[in-house]
DNA sequence: ATTGGAAAAAATATCGATATTTTGGATCAT
DNA sequence: ATGATCCAAAATATCGATATTTTTTCCAAT
């Protein structure tokens, strides 16, 4: 989405290049808004911390957005506000309702294999184009991103789970990585916004204990399979993988159906 | 997208349920809309002028979209144009630069290949989806649709092209009829996007004269394959009458390489 | 008790005016 | 000439006040 111009052919990793990556690799956002915190419109900002707040769970799924209060709340104008709320709405994580506001998107356990069953049709086609197409500078890429993930833990303390930002960061740049070199932007921008979404459902399925298999291991695996070009490997390595996390995540989301 | 909430199973096919989906499948809209022109909010009148403006090519891609300038062509407020270009945004018909205000979409050759691409990756996998997932009902949906489809002529006169909304309606109705069955909202809400973004390509290419070849034909062996669950052949049929289409189309598209 | 519906309350949508930011030029030093 | 800098004009973004629409409440009629 915001990949740097990138049309520096063949093989350049020098230190400018990896601090320019890291610094860029921030700031995630599923694509329109672009801008950071702190500069910029008050309308980005608005967009940023309903969004978080969105996928934190801070706002319950469902819930109405009433303008008045989210003005209280986060002390902006109105005019701000709705703009945000209505980008949100691309983003799949708020719905509009003509004449009646907008809600929080909603979440349910059908929704939720819905998105996952999406999210494999999509970076199955993804990984195979990417792995099809990429260059060397892509297969760095690959191999980057997933150094840089494997050097961050997945919580922050050892004996409890606590969400470290910078391995979310990292993550979604891997997994985004790996489908960069896939020609189309649009597919890559749905995938992106997929992505997100998941990344919401980890959270509100508050999955604390989080599952005590090896990630990284997996990454690598990945990684080798599709530095091999192996795409078939590649994918089914892919597709468990997210199979794994996705049953995992329902079964924490709806802990309801027990005797 | 507005699908009625259709839970009733099996077979029914009386004349009130025909005359309500011929009712219904107007206002094709991309989703987030859903209202008509007529009623509703100012918002949603912008939105639908504004929709349509961009697809026929009034409004020119890549043209800066001011927002007084749009208040003076369509007298709307500034809110409601603003809210509508939001909208459209998501619609990949408008670009949005943070502060910088709105543009129409560009297009471009590359841009096309794109997105014809990804049309077909996405309605590929659907399709398969939709034949192994549809039920009585759907088939029945599909050859209604493609039933009336034939029953209106492409252009509205003979001897050269005019084109008929009618025609377009159906057309679309029967596209995604085929894909209704498959169980994902998400998959089905992209392809509806794309969809609308290849007809936007489809009128600026101003493709007067129009192919020669049997649309209808092409149509019913889809419908015919569809019909006997006939996957792979059904998935070649539709693939290729993207790409003849799609070819077509890139040819007007681009007047340049003659020589 | 329950339904229908009018009136009040609440919330959204819209407007018109301002504050900010970007853009385009003209000016001045190199 | 070339380019950097500052100013004016243009355009966007934002605010606060209304107009509309939806929701809720309350009361009467069956």
């Amino acid at each position: 989405m915001r990949r740097s111009t990138a049309r520096n052919s063949g093989t350049d990793l020098d230190e400018a290049s990896q601090k320019n990556d890291i610094a860029t690799q921030d700031e995630a956002g599923s694509g329109q808004n672009g801008e950071s915190l702190g500069s910029s419109s008050i309308t980005s900002q608005a967009y940023s911390r309903l969004r978080s707040d969105i996928m934190s769970g801070a706002l319950t799924p469902g819930k109405k957005l009433k303008i008045e209060e989210l003005r209280g709340r986060y002390d902006f104008g109105s005019s701000p506000i709705r703009e945000a709320l209505s980008m949100l709405t691309s983003d799949l994580f708020v719905e509009r309702i003509d004449q009646r506001g907008f809600r929080v998107a909603d979440v349910s356990e059908k929704e939720f294999d819905e998105l996952l069953r999406t999210r494999r049709w999509l970076e199955e086609r993804a990984l195979r184009e990417s792995i099809a197409h990429g260059d060397n500078r892509w297969e760095e890429q690959v191999v980057l991103s997933a150094y840089r993930l494997s050097r961050v833990p997945r919580s922050q303390a050892d004996d409890q789970f606590v969400a470290n930002q910078e391995w979310e960061i990292r993550h979604k740049h891997f997994h985004m990585a790996l489908l960069a070199a896939c020609p189309s932007s649009i597919m890559l921008k749905f995938c992106d916004q997929l992505y997100d979404q998941n990344v919401r459902y980890r959270h509100l399925s508050g999955s604390k204990a989080y599952p005590s298999r090896d990630i990284n291991a997996e990454h690598n695996a990945i990684t080798d399979a599709v530095l091999e070009r192996n795409a078939d490997l590649a994918v089914e390595l892919l597709m468990s993988h997210y199979s794994t996390t996705g049953n995992f995540l329902k079964q924490k989301l709806s802990p309801k159906k027990k005797a």
